[in-house]
DNA sequence: ACTCAAGTGTTAGTCACTAACAGTGCGGTA
DNA sequence: TACCGCACTGTTAGTGACTAACACTTGAGT
């Protein structure tokens, strides 16, 4: 409903009638009308990742090697030459209406800001880490992989899931910060 | 009222009292409730110095250049001693309230959305770009550049203004990007 | 049969925001 | 002076997201 009318268009009131319940029913299951959309980023995942990787490589190089993971963890992977998938559709369709719905888009882009949060706690992990400036440091590297993977997610929406969303980020990623992430094309 | 009561506690109907005007008054002057406290980015200014550098550097080093002048510009520059003079308090407390509140925080975030495409813009000027490759690349190095200036403002409020902006975004952007930008501690 | 719990519906209300209409004051014009 | 137009403001009524409080149904376990 929300791809065919547009997402201001369509009313929460709507959304219940169609499933056939009452509109409170609706807010009890999802907190609010922009939920309905959103895609909860994988976060413990990629956090997951970032505290496995190895403490001695740059931070853009650690998080940028987990995210590309984890993209290949949600989508498949590379090179099944089959384009996207039934759930990549999906997927596909809820970014569009991400890029395209400013209240959406700007609820994304905040929640990539507690992705953040989560990455920055996951990469200080087992060493008590006083140093407020190093903290910072890492906060700005964390946010700017993260805006590039932003990045690389509204282009793969734009050419409707052509290029692997790996791929894409990998690229994002290189033209950021150059050969301090992985290069694209493969994995580590 | 914002920062003593919090912004949600504050209604538009508070506002236009306080301001001895009605709440459709405060409606003709700000579009939403949030454009309150939103600072308007100097997006003019910062496109203007990015098509001003040099095409032969980095992007990277072209827009972090800019965000740092930018910067130095509004603050009033390095190095006066004093703290933040009265101007500036205005905005810590705007920036205060966009760190805190969700709403505030994610339309801040989407804002710097629309000033990533002025960059682009700017960038590209004057050459027909037809390669989309190379377009999607400078996308993904801008939007990482402005992520690191966001943590840098972020950080600029929590140490309530103690360092001067300039210098944070310009370690924020070395602490993202290595060498390929301006050092943090001089200007360009 | 009784009970508890989870899920659901209803109602009334708050608040951001919009549209349509009606003043009100003020400078320029005849 | 009388008139006109324009910018600004207020009022009213309405939409839609979201919340709180309360009553109801249903199904599992005892």
């Amino acid at each position: 409903m929300f791809t065919d009318r547009g997402y201001d268009a369509v009313t929460v009131a709507d959304v219940a009638e169609a499933a056939g319940v009452s509109a409170m029913t609706v807010y009890r299951h999802f907190p609010t009308k922009e939920d309905l959309v959103l895609i909860d980023q994988p976060a413990r995942l990629i956090a997951e990742r970032v505290a496995a990787s190895s403490a001695t490589l740059p931070v853009v190089h650690r998080v940028g090697g987990a995210l590309v993971d984890a993209a290949t963890a949600l989508t498949g992977g590379y090179g099944d030459g089959d384009g996207p998938v039934a759930s990549e559709r999906f997927l596909l369709d809820c970014l569009r209406l991400m890029v395209a719905t400013p209240a959406l888009r700007a609820r994304h882009l905040d929640s990539q800001y507690a992705l953040q949060q989560a990455i920055a706690d996951a990469l200080g992990d087992g060493t008590a880490d006083p140093d407020p400036d190093a903290a910072f440091r890492a906060q700005a590297a964390i946010s700017a992989c993260l805006a590039a993977m932003h990045t690389a997610l509204t282009r793969w929406a734009e050419e409707d899931g052509r290029t692997p969303l790996p791929d894409l980020i990998a690229r994002a990623l290189t033209a950021s910060f150059g050969d301090a992430v992985p290069a694209p094309g493969r994995q580590d």
